[in-house]
DNA sequence: TCTTCAGTGAGTTCTAGAACAGTGTGACAC
DNA sequence: GTGTCACACTGTTCTAGAACTCACTGAAGA
């Protein structure tokens, strides 16, 4: 069968179903999903079917299963896909998780220093900065700062930054990206982000910074973000065939 | 069934016999491996089993899966490019950096449970563990334990590994890695790895946890290394063509 | 000559079970 | 009390098909 909507296997859709439960929060992180056999039943769906459709969840760390047990929701799931260059809430929301952004100041100013070197302005250079906030499964995950250089920013300076990302903005504006250059260093929250964060000071964060850069080499935003420990990681695959990088769910 | 060697599921011993012949030469890069329907008569298992055993083969990246054409063999010779396997200390040495490295600790005894998980052990299982300390600028800087798999372990626990790195050890013994997963995360130093780094609980560390895999997709080697933020950050460079990704000492 | 369309063979999804392997619990014997 | 064992419940692996979609090919029709 598989004739009803469009043309999508049974086994996406049920996978589809429960994570959308489980980002709801119908199923809390830590709980035990409905055994196997329930589920295969409640969905009209083989054992086997439905363990295809717990397969995918599980390859997106969405669920954890440990035989005699029973399957558990893993801690919220964050999966950023760093190999391309997308922007953050473009790439989470691919994957169909919930991600919420707000603007906490938007404004053109003067570039402090350090910004002025990595977007290679003359001192006293104006630049767009943009403060955003980014909450995942309802809590704030990352606090974001970026500078976008002029005349750039003024093309974008009065997009919807809760609905629109930077990149698709830049897009818009037509700049194209080409390349992105980033470091991210292990850190400790200090009260600038602690406020936005709502996690006590001194807990460990990801302090990434990164420049990206057009077509022509020359540098259009600079991020300065700080990612809370308890709700992303890293994660590398590395094979013969290539590398993937992927910012993934705190466990 | 699995009347024989132990316990090992079907489609596994299905996946490593063809790794195995993909890696001989017999199913040449590139070429399409006989269908199926083929493959699982002569395995005599069902289609199901057989496409379990070529979705772990897909998920090695050894093999491409194309609807209405066929079953191909992927092009790299996998042997060779370790280049990307790099370990930590190595890639670091190809950027020209001195590292020391000093062993704290060489014992075989029972894997502790979440290494037996990620080793795919026996719970009592014993395997070798290996504790290291990394020197960098004349200043420790990573700490490290590693847990290997036996059989392979009984053939480099006599190695020295303040002068020959793990992965050089392992090549040694015939023993060739396919792909490693990592996991980085935040974190404060906890007093046992801070007696080895000689700096104050709670700083700022990246947390590193790695499973290795040889071609078949046996894990091997297990990694926790303990990473002062002070010394030791990371950076990626994105682009159209590609990401690349670097460990390099904190600037 | 060009288009269409049925046929063939490939990978993909699914059914309806059965048996196996860890995990925990509670009854029973000591 | 304490240990042991049977049993129930969990996820895991596997069978023997059937029907599906996708890519290609070649013959029939325009």
């Amino acid at each position: 069968m598989t004739s009803d909507a469009g043309h999508e296997a049974r086994y996406r859709a049920i996978a589809a179903d429960l994570a959308a439960k489980i980002r709801s929060g119908h199923y809390a992180p830590g709980t035990a999903l409905p055994p196997q056999r329930e589920l295969s039943a409640s969905y009209g769906v083989t054992l086997m079917t439905l363990r295809q459709a717990l397969r995918e969840l599980s390859d997106e760390r969405l669920i954890v299963q440990q035989p005699g047990k029973g399957t558990f929701v893993a801690p919220p799931h964050l999966g950023y896909q760093l190999d391309s260059l997308r922007s953050l809430a473009d790439d989470l929301r691919k994957q169909g998780h919930d991600v919420r952004t707000s603007v906490a100041g938007r404004a053109v100013r003067r570039a402090p220093a350090h910004v002025a070197a990595e977007l290679r302005l003359r001192p006293g250079d104006s630049a767009l900065r943009l403060e955003r906030v980014r909450e995942f499964a309802g809590r704030p995950a990352v606090h974001q700062v970026s500078w976008v250089r002029r005349p750039v920013a003024d093309g974008i300076r009065d997009r919807d930054f809760t609905a629109v990302s930077l990149y698709t903005a830049l897009a818009d504006a037509g700049v194209t990206v080409a390349r992105a250059s980033e470091v991210v260093r292990p850190g400790v929250l200090d009260p600038a982000a602690a406020r936005h964060l709502h996690e006590p000071e001194g807990s460990p964060v990801l302090v990434s910074t990164r420049v990206t850069f057009t077509l022509d080499g020359t540098p259009v935003v600079a991020d300065h973000a700080t990612i809370l420990g308890s709700m992303m990681e890293i994660r590398t695959e590395r094979a013969a065939t290539g590398l993937s990088l992927t910012w993934g769910p705190a466990s």
